[in-house]
RNA sequence: GGAUGGGUGGCCGAGCGGUUAAUGGCAACAGGCUGUAAACCUGUCGCUCCUUGGAGCUACGGAGGUUCGAAUCCUCCCCCAUCCA
């Protein structure tokens, strides 16, 4: 799922995503579209896939990501979580209850539970109350937005609580069993690329993934880079979001079947090639690297355009690649190639 | 010919007697980015040695001079800009 946390994947246009790109679904921000332009309005402009004319699905995070992670001020009460809003210092108050509320208002087509996203590293005490809080709020959440659905019988939108735990795999199980007994249409797991060594973050995976219903679509929240993409999928991972393709293609990093390509490299400066070769998508198709090389350094809008629909392409299809795998039975053949090729790379 | 203001490291531009190898910005080069306060952030950026830390050398148009000490003060010269003849 592409980022577009303040309702538009920065660099491309809903028509870029949608018709050339097939993007599914979005992701979108509680927390920053709540502070602006305000649920009120984009309720009152028709929602949100109006608003920001999307014809696809909406994921909506919660915003307790942000919370935890960028407002240095912040309260945790029995309510929930206040905070300074980062665009003005006014204080907000977000509750399990409220930010179900927000994500209704935007319309959005998945809603997020909001939780605490700890820091890493963490104390096991630390991890286990925050956790615990994390599924009290995914109870309450839960309740309210059950309410919600009776009070509008033809609502088709599903709610996500998050699996947290730190870095401890017994925390991870505790919070997946108490949050599958709410019998909810996902799970996510998050809390995880946040500073610890990456074969921690599968090892959690791993831990919870047993826990949570093959049924029920699992979500990891905010990964990762395009190799790790694979070993998500094989400890059974179906959808994950990251903001890695979009944010770093604008800062000159590229992704390309044979690796990254650091555009601004000097190496680039006459390269008639194109980015990557094996790509199809339009960037790829009509420019090469040193012109692209070119814009970047000069600080172009369309470097920022092009080298983002490119990224968005190359996760893609690495998504892709992995569903033909699975459903061509070759999988762990593909796991091994990409694992060698890593290793090689 | 005269008047005034200038010439600083790749460029622009501070500094105007010592703490200055010389603030900034740009460019160049490199690193980082994982539920986006990011078209962002960080580092290097005169030369040569050595292990961090440093050591030496060369530098503020040119040549002299004053001074313990000059990019900074003085003299002459060269060049640039604007204005007046």
């Amino acid at each position: 799922m592409p980022v577009g946390t303040q309702a538009t994947v920065k660099g491309l246009t809903q028509r870029d995503l949608a018709e050339d790109l097939g993007v599914q679904i979005l992701l979108a921000n509680t927390y920053h579209l709540y502070l602006r332009p305000g649920h009120e309005l984009i309720r009152s402009m028709g929602g949100l896939h109006k608003f920001m004319s999307w014809p696809n699905a909406i994921l909506t995070d919660s915003g307790g990501f942000q919370v935890f992670s960028l407002s240095g001020l912040r309260k945790i009460t029995d309510h929930g979580v206040e905070f300074r809003s980062h665009l003005d210092g006014g204080l907000h108050l977000f509750t399990p209850e409220s930010t179900v509320d927000y994500q209704l208002a935007y319309g959005s087509d998945v809603l997020m539970v909001l939780d605490e996203c700890p820091e890493y590293p963490v104390s096991h005490e630390y991890a286990r109350q925050s956790m615990q809080r994390t599924v009290r709020w995914a109870r309450q959440a839960d309740a309210h937005h059950r309410n919600r659905l009776e009070q509008s019988p033809g609502a088709r939108h599903a709610l996500f609580p998050i699996v947290q735990g730190s870095m401890f795999a017994d925390l991870r199980r505790e919070c997946a069993a108490a949050l599958v007994e709410l019998d909810t249409d996902g799970y996510a797991i998050g809390g995880l690329s946040v500073g610890e060594p990456r074969p921690l973050s599968l090892e959690m995976v791993e831990a919870t993934e047993p826990v949570l219903p093959r049924s029920k679509p699992r979500y990891a929240m905010g990964v990762g880079m395009p190799g790790e993409l694979p070993e998500y999928v094989a400890r059974g991972v179906d959808m994950m979001d990251c903001v890695l393709p979009t944010r770093n293609a604008r800062n000159g990093y590229l992704f390309t079947s044979q690796g990254r390509v650091i555009i601004k490299h000097a190496l680039y400066k006459d390269d008639q090639r194109p980015l990557d070769e094996n790509c199809q998508c339009y960037t790829c198709r009509s420019y090469s690297r040193a012109y692209l090389r070119h814009l970047f350094q000069s600080g172009e809008i369309l470097y920022a355009v092009l080298a983002t629909r490119h990224n968005i392409r190359r996760y893609l299809d690495i998504m892709r690649e992995i569903r033909h795998a699975i459903i061509s039975e070759s999988f762990p053949e593909y796991l091994r190639c990409v694992r060698s090729a890593a290793d090689a790379g």
